[in-house]
DNA sequence: GACGAAAGTGAATATCATTAGTCTTGAAAG
DNA sequence: CTTTCAAGACTAATGATATTCACTTTCGTC
């Protein structure tokens, strides 16, 4: 059967994102993999130079998805602040909708992060920040907004808040007193 | 040459931290682990039951550790405010000096935080933010806090603010900037 | 001086990523 | 219609890994 591919890069990709959130980051070996695509574990080596390189990109998929739900998310939104809540917003639902997708992407060290992505990703939530907060020290805003962001739904996938309460109300108040705080 | 023990727990824990602190996350291997310890692998299953089990021994004492900082840090501070600067200070040094472990200590996955140590961790900071900012909806607040100071070592660990400048600049206005949001 | 439990070992197993060599297919060339 | 040939896949093997099991060694206690 081999001649006309059974599989391709991008096939390979797919599967490999449904496994890792369906079965958890670990659950990921390539023998099941390739079992799961109908062929033989070494027969990927031929589409991914290591199990490294197809993680890398399995992390950049979700840092593209990342960046696109907070592109989509904004669209609809008047004022700066707006926008930044908005984007903030859609970045968390992100999360917790790949909870175990992003947090390896971000958590994974033998794969630190591609330059060019996380630009992307950053650029957006950069300028609402300068339309609000003026665009003086507009960099460090970014990284306070993100680490806020990031940091919430990372301990919140982490199941680090274990002491009840409403997080989205939470999340909230914290994104809104950090912006708040930009301003005053 | 069994009998006197030429081990214990707690010595295994030290140099699995030495280990993973030196090597990185990865290079652990309960082989290699048992050989700096002067025995051999399967002797470890004496004293934890699993790799696991002794991960989560090790992340335990990483969170331990960090609150120990934490609160030697905020000794030497007058008011609320300076209290919670130090402290988050403090957060942000352990964590640097300490990468790896402080990194698996929050990142791994099949070790769930163990819900003692982090109130031992939180609860400093969540009293000094009573103090800061009164006590309703502390909670929320020490959430954000936490959130912007992890967030912000995580993605600094991580190699995800590449764009220069100076980080601890950077640290100090945006834990600033949400003190300030707070209480306006 | 024998006993027994604690401490450690060696050998074995199953799983994993990875490599090397080999077979199979089917499109293109003659 | 046959030959060629390279892409795509497979089998087999390697070395590392966590873990289990049965065995041996040690030394305090009766």
């Amino acid at each position: 059967m081999p001649y006309p591919a059974q599989v391709n890069a991008e096939t390979i990709l797919d599967r490999t994102r449904t496994l890792i959130a369906d079965e958890g980051s670990d659950g990921l070996s390539l023998a099941r993999l390739a079992e799961a695509l109908g062929i033989t574990a070494p027969s990927l080596y031929r589409y991914y130079k290591s199990k490294t390189e197809l993680l890398r990109a399995v992390h950049l998929t979700t840092q593209q998805q990342l960046t696109q739900t907070m592109l989509a998310a904004r669209q609809d939104s008047a004022t700066p602040y707006e926008r930044m809540l908005a984007m903030a917003r859609a970045y968390r639902a992100y999360a917790l909708a790949q909870p175990v997708l992003y947090r390896l992407a971000f958590a994974d060290v033998d794969v630190s992060g591609d330059a060019e992505a996380l630009l992307a990703l950053a650029l957006p939530l950069q300028s609402a920040l300068e339309d609000y907060a003026g665009s003086a020290d507009s960099l460090a805003h970014l990284r306070g907004l993100w680490a806020l962001v990031h940091g919430f739904v990372s301990l919140e996938i982490g199941g680090r808040f274990q002491r009840g309460g409403s997080l989205d109300a939470d999340f909230e108040r914290a994104v809104t007193a950090y912006l708040r705080g930009l301003t005053s």
